[in-house]
DNA sequence: GAATAATCGAGACGGTACGTCTCGTCTTTCC
DNA sequence: GGAAAGACGAGACGTACCGTCTCGATTATTC
């Protein structure tokens, strides 16, 4: 059982100024060019600060970033799968494109998993809690009869998320029209 | 008109030295931790020798994973969509999962793209030099009328590879059963 | 005037457990390797009371030397120079190799003194008490007459604690045979 | 047996601004105040090419100071120890107070000495070189049959450069006039 | 005996400098 | 004139300490 903490308190300040200000650089620059320096200036906070808490600059990119996307998460239930599927994918698109350019951040993460193995881990557990809605949505189609027998839900998903970071990590337009076109192939496809 | 070329002739020998090397490494290390030092060392060869010839470190690999993976494309015509699909996708996942460790070497290769844009043009090529075939695999149905009209061959496409890179860059297994998934699931969303 | 102060009173205890930790850790590591914070762990007792009672490390430090080296101060009148100043010596330069480690320390401080103008006046301060007692060693030689005429006592003074900083600070060992040595030496000089 | 050295050779250009902005920032600042960085921005070079060349910082500053003082060295044969001693010392002690800040320098170094082991012992072969200069002024002396015999050259050449460390250290004034209180009293101890 | 003050251990904070690493370029010598 | 060797400028990285600030608990004094 955790001894009661004594000492000064983690600032919440100085956690939200170092949160805002890689939002702000990443926005700026782009993943590749933010430095661990800049974002420390930027925050008025020592470099020590920051790796007290995260153990790389991915994972503090990777909590400014599930900080913001908790909002955008979509998940209405019209009793239609396609209808569905169209509204989370084209909520989700638009989050990616929108003004916190989340599209350009979750690249350079994803990149950074590639390059550091620890991080892969904590961002898998990301991506995980992202696929979980998604397959809900799907689930709940199975459970309404509208879903084939024997069709494997998690190879739709990683069929409708795969074309969403296929096409966002080559750097191709991701919008509205290709949230309908996804959701209708993958209506077809459970059939 | 090309005047007769004078000097010491490229070497073929070093080329091909630092393409092995490369690969050596690449599978010993992981992309991540694969220096344009050690490459020249391990390859017995100047730095220089590999910047006159290739832009980047990614480029090297790049044409190194070039190289190995022209043998591993199969495209055969079997007169059925599903099966045709089965075909590649298995191949092309045994590929990645070979001796080669294929998938590591992309999987570094697309996050270098995410870091460095002029790169990113490059690796943009190689991709769309396999989805050609992919695409005229589905084309060839398309003709014999098994799929269905106003249908999106490009996205499925990127469904198809999509699902493929999603699960490579997360680290999570693809074999022949998940081809087989695919290729089902595909033929199904086209009908 | 000072009213009658209100509130806890200073930790007798945290005290000398901060001088006593100092001087173990220097004894352990040597001065340049001692941090506060191990000093603080050491005794127990947070930083800031450190910081409340002393400028600096070094301070700290100084003090805990001034503790120890208030008993190994030797001024006995034999009525001959000569034998007063191998006496002051021999005493001085034992205590500089003893357990304690005084040399050590010492020599840490005035590297401090370099480094930090502040501080230098402090440990200035307490050179200058050192010096006090060799002087006076000298100026009773002079009252007696033993001395020539014009010599410069200061000068004198600055040859024999040089002579031991010098060594002290170059590593070279300082034992009783120097001491003789330089007793002969000086006293020879001012005849 | 040196196999004949392959490569680019080490730029002069390079060392000779590290060295060059060593002494200016060493002027400016004082040595504690003098970084790493700083040298190297100054001179426009990378921190590479210095700890390429140099263990630390004080190995860079050791040897711009080496590089200064070989000119300061003054041994004029007088046939007489007085004369001789004076006209060394006065000119050590002009070189320590002239426009080149020796003294300031010279004192860090002292202290870096006290802080880092190693260093004390590239340090202490400076030290040796300055003391042999010294000495073999001594022992012409000796070799005229001027000085008694039985006498310790060592320890007076402790007690001598002894005393201008000792000031140095202490930031007390080092002048002509010193040089010749030290030079007489030397020459009175031999006799 | 409650209110007020100052100290205490713990430990997070902003900041500075360090020494290492890797990149892509430049220079020298050898073939 | 290409190639291997290797030094170079640049700049980010993560670590180590410093001296300060904040917290909640613990004494002392004062009212």
């Amino acid at each position: 059982m955790d001894r009661p903490r004594v000492g000064r308190k983690r600032s919440e300040e100085s956690k939200m100024a170092i949160l805002a200000a890689s939002l702000e650089l990443l926005r700026e620059r782009g993943y590749g060019k933010v430095t661990v320096d800049a974002i420390a200036e930027r925050a008025g906070v020592g470099k020590q600060t920051m790796y007290r808490w995260w153990p790389s600059k991915a994972d503090v990119v990777l909590e400014a970033l599930t900080e913001t996307a908790r909002t955008s998460i979509l998940d209405r239930d019209s009793g239609d799968l396609e209808s569905d599927l169209r509204a989370f994918l084209t909520a989700t698109f638009r989050a990616l494109n929108g003004p916190q350019a989340l599209g350009v951040v979750m690249r350079g993460l994803m990149a950074e998993a590639q390059l550091d193995p620890e991080f892969a881990v904590r961002f898998g557990e990301y991506i995980a809690w992202r696929r979980a809605v998604l397959s809900s949505i799907v689930q709940r189609a199975v459970e309404r009869g509208d879903v084939a027998k024997g069709t494997s839900i998690e190879a739709l998903v990683d069929m409708l998320f795969g074309a969403m970071w296929y096409r966002l990590l080559l750097d191709r337009p991701i919008g509205p029209k290709f949230a309908a076109t996804l959701a209708d192939l993958a209506t077809r496809a459970v059939r």
